[in-house]
DNA sequence: ACGCACTTGTTATATCGTAACGGTCACGCT
DNA sequence: AGCGTGACCGTTACGATATAACAAGTGCGT
């Protein structure tokens, strides 16, 4: 089942990723700053893939600093924590689908017209010529969703 | 055998490559003109992927355009009948390391130091959710290659 | 109170990519 | 020959994505 392209739960969603949150902070002594914390709710909120532009926009508009740093370090913070990902056929950003995994690498189903993105196991790591040190994975399918075949594209 | 971190006759690279690139082009009846043959060559001098700037810079100082555009242009043709490829996880091109089978996807493993990309055939497809039609894979490796672990990252 | 690490904010700039328009040239057609 | 047509190349202008460098505020232990 991929949440993105299927009805579920989303509420739960959202509560699952804050809690997981929450709590891989807490085991690493970090902290889930306001910034931080809103930046993740404003991507939990669906899961279609925003720019960090897009996210920039939230926060400015909610009173935070309105500079591409300012969101740039708040995504760097989840990535690296596992929390959300970076899409990189996108150039955007998606909160985690499996929060509480801590950092992981995972495969990602994106359709590219209403930018939502179905989080999906990591496959079999690919072939790799001898010596060489991977430390990083990108596996992503782009396509057209379900909906956007028929509907000709609806809104995310 | 990836070519791009093995030791190897890039002559042979090179020649096969345009050889590749005229074969695809007239069999469609289009025409690798002097800026595309040249691009495409350029890409061959190394299998490092380039920036479109750094392609760009190269095109003007031989006399061609200066502008964006002139390098997007000739790097998306290649692309598009699978003689060159974008690397997502650099946002750069390399030449096709296997031309002549066409437009193709593949798998690439990427030296995030030198740059050095070795492209392998594409793996198992992904996992996909009902009724999603794929379009594209991205299946990039990143890390470093056994020089730059070595020698702290030789020049490419 | 003080110092320190961390976080947030700013300015400025780098890097990557495309839209839109005009000129030129080869080619086929009448 | 003259003329349309389409492909190609060049330009200007702009938009989108991302980071470096620095300043200031915050919280916390001592």
């Amino acid at each position: 089942m991929s949440l993105a392209f299927d009805r579920h739960d989303h509420a739960a969603c959202r509560r699952d990723a804050l809690a997981a949150a929450e709590a891989v902070c807490a085991e690493r002594g970090e902290r889930l700053t306001p910034l931080r914390r809103r930046t993740l709710e404003i991507l939990l909120e669906s899961h279609v893939a925003l720019g960090a532009y897009d996210v920039l926009a939230r926060l400015a508009a909610e009173g935070f600093g309105s500079q591409p740093p300012v969101a740039y370090r708040a995504l760097h913070f989840l990535v690296e924590r596992g929390l959300a990902h970076r899409v990189e056929g996108l150039q955007a950003f998606v909160a985690c689908a499996r929060p509480g995994a801590g950092p992981h690498e995972a495969a990602f189903v994106v359709c590219r017209l209403c930018r939502r993105v179905a989080e999906e196991p990591a496959g079999a790591p690919p072939p790799r010529p001898d010596g060489f040190a991977v430390e990083r994975r990108v596996v992503e399918a782009q396509g057209l969703c379900a909906a956007c075949r028929d509907g000709a594209g609806e809104a995310p």
